[in-house]
DNA sequence: GCGGGATGTTGACGTCGTCAATTTTATTGG
DNA sequence: CCAATAAAATTGACGACGTCAACATCCCGC
């Protein structure tokens, strides 16, 4: 985005998102309006019909710079000198910090959108993160640090320990200190499995 | 059942959760309007408001039916009969199954609602349906079909698993067809991890 | 058979998302 | 340097919604 002069107001855009991120963070989503949000901007009620074209617009560009500070948040934890397990276990815990200090965001995040433009930006996003782990696992199978399969499947496998121990804590159906505390327990299984070896 | 509709409609609550789950299903939850809820049963606008104290008082229920369908089908599914790899797998199937024919409304039975009342009754449905889980470890368990370690906890660990796998398709990351022929992979990774042994 | 509680209706209020018409401001081409 | 034009913001309106209060109707237990 090369200019960001505003016209009028300010950058008005970023304004809205701002405010809205700090809303859905405070009161919810449902609580979330582009009346209140033009309000909070010093603006009248249909100046953000100027920059989004509607109330699901804004979300999916809420939703857009959530996965740019989760994928910020993953490559500041991941450390490819690393083992896999500590590796992966940094990986976790940054996941699993980003759920529980966005739980809003990240339901935005994986909510399903219509706009065919606006999934298809969606879908970059979200390649862009499961590519982080990816990496990981491509790295490890490189090494031998892990059997030999389809680095793509196992990054499901994988990723579906992490979103789902996520998803537990940020859903309230897990304290967030106990799923803190699971995840050496939940990366560990996932190495080396729960059979008796 | 319902002929000539006098005064009283007769069970007006069932009928408004039924198409409020039809509703949910085919036009999900952004579209579903307790007026709209009233008009296709026939009643004024306000009917609703004597059998759910609001909008999202309805949503609760909704949610607590939707318990209530997953229990049903986990219980279904389970063979305790079956060594823990078949059984686990046939669970995770009817789980993931479930998660793709409901996905709004595991959406709803996964939000945190703010009743305090209503989160009791969520909290004891969601501890019954992750019973079935415990169970199951728990009989391996003393099988020797698994490592000796709390039980809760392994539950947790394994449940996370099948959770982010529901959660990744129903979200719409991975294809429905995909997720499903992931399943016997993840339980078998789950059992035996992905290090070489 | 009657009286009260449950159920349904009517009307109103405030909020919301969205649109069309209009005004104000910045950019740009001549 | 100044209009023409495009972008940004305003105003006013519309219909839909959730919710409430006041009222109507029905059902059941006494």
């Amino acid at each position: 985005m090369p200019e960001s002069r505003p016209y009028h107001h300010g950058d008005l855009r970023s304004t809205l998102l701002a405010s809205a991120e700090r809303t859905l963070r405070t009161k919810g989503v449902t609580a979330l309006s582009l009346r209140e949000l033009a309000r909070e901007a010093g603006v009248s009620h249909a100046a953000p019909g100027r920059h989004f074209k509607d109330k699901q617009a804004l979300l999916n560009a809420l939703a857009l710079v959530g996965y740019d500070r989760l994928e910020q948040a993953l490559n500041a934890a991941d450390d490819p000198e690393l083992p896999l397990e500590p590796r992966l276990t940094a990986l976790a815990r940054a996941y699993l910090g980003f759920a529980l200090d966005h739980a809003e965001l990240l339901e935005l995040m994986y909510a399903r959108k219509h706009d065919p433009d606006a999934h298809e930006q969606m879908a970059a996003a979200v390649d862009r993160t499961v590519g982080s782990l990816e990496r990981v696992m491509a790295d490890a199978m490189h090494r031998g640090e892990i059997i030999e399969a389809d680095p793509a499947h196992l990054t499901i496998i994988t990723g579906a320990g992490l979103q789902g121990l996520a998803s537990l804590a940020a859903g309230g159906l897990l304290a967030p200190e106990e799923a803190l505390g699971s995840i050496e327990e939940l990366v560990h299984y996932m190495l080396y499995g729960i059979k008796p070896r």
